[in-house]
DNA sequence: GAGTCCCAACTTGCACCGCTAGTTTTAGGA
DNA sequence: TCCTAAAACTAGCGGTGCAAGTTGGGACTC
């Protein structure tokens, strides 16, 4: 089949293809063949539209990241905006969490990563806080979101009870985390938002200025 | 060569040379086939030691993770235990960075992360945690500290300096983050670890009851 | 309208991958 | 002394990412 008279592929479809196979069956089963059998083509055309198969993940990395919010920074007291962004990041990749190994590599030339690590200092240098302080929040709270999306601490728990119990004597009730995996994660992920922020707040007042008590939180969370 | 006087192989062995393969060529790298000529030997010999390549890998992520000096708890107050064993977890991945994307995915089979988090937990439950609460802090330590190893804030940006400037207006210094790249990492680890540690004191103080003063700090930390 | 060039699909194929099966020889236990 | 299990091997299957070259339609230019 030589050139169609309608181009079978594009980036978008490309992108919206290979993110449907990934959340379905995962990275590993991720293979240019296989990608370009769910669009009804042939591998290798793949590479008309994309260099190699990392820039196809990227895009899908992108794709993802554009999907966060970072409209409160410059709205909100910065604490809130930090709250808001913290769970709508966690939640995108929470979404999606087959490519969260890829995408946690680092933001590189991907610009919607790009230009949320843009908003989300401009909006804490425009809240007072130091351009360094800045960066190192923006980074830390990277952290601690895409640990939280790739690395369940539930997951990979075994089932028997048995085997926790002899030789860890804490873990007894380890192998009920498997059930209860995503309320833990949960959990522990709003435990450590808050308790960063908690934190970030007492430094803050320390390097630069008292303030303001937060209104009551309306929100859920 | 059928089987030699002495074994050629061991799990040790080979465990030693797969961490020495992912720690200089990167994971990607790493195959059976060239894990084998490393070790003198034939890609499918080390199916007699071990049953995939997964469970090689799991067994270079748990010698890692058995570097972990969980020691303090129990000795020291849980504020600084949770101080030090945070930074001697980070150490530990940082010094291995390449396996931190297989060693992130979960504490699984491998038994010194087990052994790890039943030390964190123990200790946090007798320092007068709730069960659920200390299940959480293990979490969300593991989360923020994996994050950080794993998914460095600074590497994949670009050293081009234009190439910030003009679309994300607060990211004009960025180009800079490359060279300073392992210096962010840290100050924003430690930002961070010194937040948590800050805001879980409070939420202890709300639900526990109230916390000695720590002695002055002599660490360096 | 004819000629030309580009583009987006194709086929072929390379080097590599994880892993299985079956073989051979040795080591060590009954 | 015999037998079994162990630890290396070779051969090979089905898969991978991707490079190379081919083909023919679409869209310009003269």
């Amino acid at each position: 089949m030589p050139r169609p008279r309608q181009a079978l592929l594009s980036r978008e479809r490309i992108v919206e293809a290979a993110a449907a196979l990934i959340d379905s069956e995962g990275l590993d089963a991720f293979s240019t063949r296989r990608l370009a059998a769910a669009l009804g083509v042939r591998g290798p055309s793949l590479y008309n539209h994309f260099a190699t198969k990392d820039e196809i993940l990227d895009a899908v990395a992108d794709s993802i990241t554009g999907q966060v919010d970072v409209s409160y920074f410059g709205e909100v007291d910065w604490r809130e905006a930090l709250r808001r962004w913290g769970h709508s990041y966690r939640a995108a990749l929470a979404a999606h969490p087959n490519i969260v190994p890829h995408l946690a590599r680092g933001p590189g030339r991907r610009p919607a990563a790009l230009a949320m690590a843009d908003a989300v200092y401009g909006g804490l240098v425009a809240a007072g806080w130091p351009p360094a302080r800045a960066t190192h929040i923006g980074a830390l709270m990277r952290y601690f979101v895409t640990g939280s999306a790739l690395g369940s601490f539930a997951r990979g728990f075994v089932e028997d009870p048995g085997l926790y119990a002899d030789q860890y004597p804490h873990l007894s009730q380890a192998h009920r985390l498997a059930e209860h995996q995503q309320r833990v994660d949960e959990g522990a992920f709003a435990l450590g938002l808050e308790a960063l922020i908690d934190g970030l707040s007492h430094t803050y007042e320390r390097v630069v200025g008292p303030l303001p008590p937060l209104p009551p939180t309306e929100s859920a969370y």
